[in-house]
DNA sequence: TTGTACGCGTTATCAC
DNA sequence: GTGATAACGCGTACAA
C-alpha cells in the first residue's frame, strides 16, 4: 500500500495525501477525508522513500568505545531519550579499539546519519584529531567529554582539572598530607585530571613529586596491585584519589584486606559517581563529572544546529564531588 | 554525483555500475575500469535510495528497558558486534516504562527494520504477550531471555529455574539448611528463578515456607533494608540468594554493618555475575546466566530467520555458579 | 486549494 | 557480457 492507494480511495491527489502528511496547507475537509482513510486503511508512509525524497532519515550516529561501562551506558541512555524526544532514532557503535574508528565513521556517512555523537574524551585527542576533523567535513560532530577545534566539531566537556583540583584542596583541609593518584588513562580528560591533581597540591603548598601520580590498568585487581606496590616502595599517604571508581574499588579492596581503615588511616575517592559508588562497603566518595548532563547539552547542540540556529562550539558542564563513606 | 556519473565516466551503463557493486556477472576488463572510476570520484552509493530498492536497509531494532542496567549492556554490547558482523546496524530503543514499549514498535516497524530483538523477560510476559505477537506478524522478533509461543516469535532463554535450583543444592551440600531469597520482580525469568529456589529447598528436603522468599525493590538499600526486617521479624538464615546482584550487595552491606561474617555466618549468592559481583567486599559468588551467548545466539537465530533457513523458536542456554568470596 | 509531472539513486528484467 | 528501461514510493516545483 502507498500513497497513491491513499489518494485513490480517498479521491484526492498523491500531492495532497503528501500535504497531509507533511503538515501543508489543506483544506480542512480534505484534511479529515483523508486522515480517515489512512487510518482505516492503516497507512503508514514508506521511510526510504521518504529517506530518499527528503534526504534524512532521521538518523544520528553513537560511537562509543564500549557500552557496559557505566559511565557510557548512562550517556548512551540519556542521548537516546533525548535525540527521541527531537524525533531522531540512535544507531549504535560500539568501536572498541581506537583504530577501528575509522570504518565506523564510513559506516555512517554511508548511512547518510544526519550527525555523529563521539562518547568520550578519547575522540579529542591531538593526535588522532584529523579523523575526526574529516568526518566533521560530512556531517556534524558533537563530542561528549571532549573537544577538538575543528570545522563542524562541537563538543561538551566537564571541568575535570577542577574537580581533581578541589577534591584535593577539600581533603587537604580536612588535615591530609599526603596524596596518591591512580590513573588508568592520559586520555584528554585523564591528562586533565592529573593536570588537576598537581595543582590541587601545588595550591595546598604540599610538594609535587611526580612518582605521587601512578599509571596502572583500569582493573580492580590491578589499581590493588598498583596500592600494594605503592606501599612497599615506602610510599606514605593518606589520601587515595583515582581516575576511576574501580580504582578506587581496587584501593578500598586493599585496605579492607590489610586492614586499614577508612577514612581514618586511608580516605579513598573515586571518579565517574557511578554504581560502583554505592556498592563498595564503605560507600565511596565519588566525583561526579555530571556525564547525563553533558549529554543532555550534547544533544541540545546538535537540535541547534539541525535548526541552523547559532551554536556555540564547547560547552563547559561543572562537576560536583559526592561525599560518602570514604572521605 | 550518482550511478550515472560513474556509469558515464566509465563509459557504460548504470547497470554495469550496479552489478560491479553488487558482485553480479560482469567481464574483467570493465570491472577493474568501473572500480578505478569509483575510487578516483570517491563514489558511495546513496544508502536511502539502495534501501528502496531493495527494500531493506539492514538494521535491526533492539528494544530494552533501560541500558545502564549492567545486565542490559552487555547484552547490547554483544549484539552490536555480532549483528555489525552480519552486516547490520542497530537501532537503540530505551522503552523503560512498559506501557511505552508499542510506541517503539511502531517506531521500528516504521523504520522497516529487517527485525526487532527485545531484551528481557519481561517483554516475555503473557498478559502482554499481544504486542509482541502483533509484531512478530510483521518482523521477526528474538527475545534475548524469554520466549512466547507465537508465529514469528523465537526466544533465546537460559535455565534461571534450574540455575537457582542447583545453587540452593550446592549450599546444602556445605550445611546450610536455612534460606532466605530476595526478589524484585516476578517478570518470567523472576518466576522460574523463584521456582527454582523452592525446588531446591524440596529436594534438599527443606520445609518451604514461603516467607522465605521475599520481594523488594531493585535497590542496595532497599535490599539492606529487607534483610534487616527478615533479622528483626526472627527469620534466622545462613545463606542468602537474590535474583539480582544488587540486592545481593545490600545483603552484604546489612552484614558487614553488623559484623556479620561472610561467608562463616552468612553465606550470599548473586545473580547475573555482574561487575558488581567483583566490587564488593568480600567478592560476591553469583551465578552466571551467560547474557553474551544468549545473545550471541540471538543473533544466530536472525541471520538464518534472513536466509530462510529452519529456524528453531526456542534456544535454551545454561547457566554456571561462579563462586567468589560468599560462599 | 488541489493536481500533474518529474526527480531522487538503485535494482531487476528483459533484450541484445 | 552489456545496455535500456521500468519499477520502487515519496516530495515538490509548477501549473491550474
Amino acid at each position: 500500500m502507498n500513497i497513491y492507494d491513499i489518494a485513490n480511495a480517498a479521491g484526492v491527489s498523491i500531492a495532497t495525501v503528501s500535504r497531509v502528511l507533511n503538515n501543508g496547507v489543506v483544506g480542512k475537509k480534505t484534511y479529515k477525508k483523508v486522515v480517515k482513510v489512512m487510518e482505516e486503511m492503516g497507512y503508514t508512509p514508506n521511510a526510504f522513500a521518504r529517506g530518499l525524497g527528503l534526504g534524512t532519515m532521521n538518523t544520528v550516529g553513537v560511537v562509543v568505545s564500549n557500552i557496559y561501562d557505566l559511565y557510557f551506558a548512562r550517556a548512551i541512555s540519556v542521548l537516546e531519550e533525548n535525540l527521541r524526544k527531537h524525533g531522531y532514532d540512535l544507531i549504535l557503535c560500539c568501536a572498541g579499539d581506537e583504530k577501528e574508528r575509522k570504518k565506523y565513521f564510513r559506516l555512517l556517512l554511508a548511512k547518510n546519519v544526519d550527525a555523529v555523537i563521539l562518547i568520550g574524551s578519547r575522540f579529542a585527542k591531538k593526535e588522532t584529531a584529523q579523523d575526526v576533523a574529516e568526518l566533521a567535513q560530512k556531517t556534524p560532530v558533537i563530542i561528549i567529554g571532549g573537544y577538538i577545534e575543528a570545522p563542524g566539531v562541537h563538543g561538551v566537556i566537564c571541568e575535570d582539572k577542577e574537580a581533581v583540583c578541589e577534591a584535593v584542596k577539600t581533603m587537604c583541609s580536612k588535615g591530609h598530607k599526603k596524596f596518591l593518584y591512580l590513573y588508568d588513562t592520559l586520555s584528554p580528560s585523564g591528562q586533565s585530571k592529573k593536570k588537576g591533581f598537581f595543582e590541587g597540591l601545588a595550591e595546598c603548598g604540599i610538594d609535587a613529586d611526580e612518582k605521587c601520580a601512578i599509571k596502572c590498568p583500569r582493573d580492580i585487581d590491578a589499581a590493588k596491585a598498583a596500592i600494594e606496590k605503592a606501599f612497599a616502595s615506602g610510599m606514605e599517604f593518606t589520601a587515595v584519589l583515582t581516575s576511576e571508581d574501580e580504582l578506587a574499588v581496587g584501593a578500598l579492596q586493599y585496605a579492607a584486606e590489610h586492614g586499614i581503615k577508612v577514612p581514618d588511616d586511608l580516605a579513598v575517592i573515586g571518579y565517574n559517581n557511578s554504581l560502583l559508588s554505592r556498592a563498595t562497603n564503605p560507600p565511596l566518595s565519588s566525583i561526579d563529572n555530571k556525564v547525563d548532563v553533558m549529554s543532555e547539552m550534547g544533544v541540545q547542540l546538535l537540535v541547534n544546529i539541525f535548526e541552523k540556529r547559532n551554536t556555540p562550539g564547547k560547552i563547559s558542564v561543572s562537576t560536583e564531588l559526592v561525599e560518602r563513606a570514604t572521605t
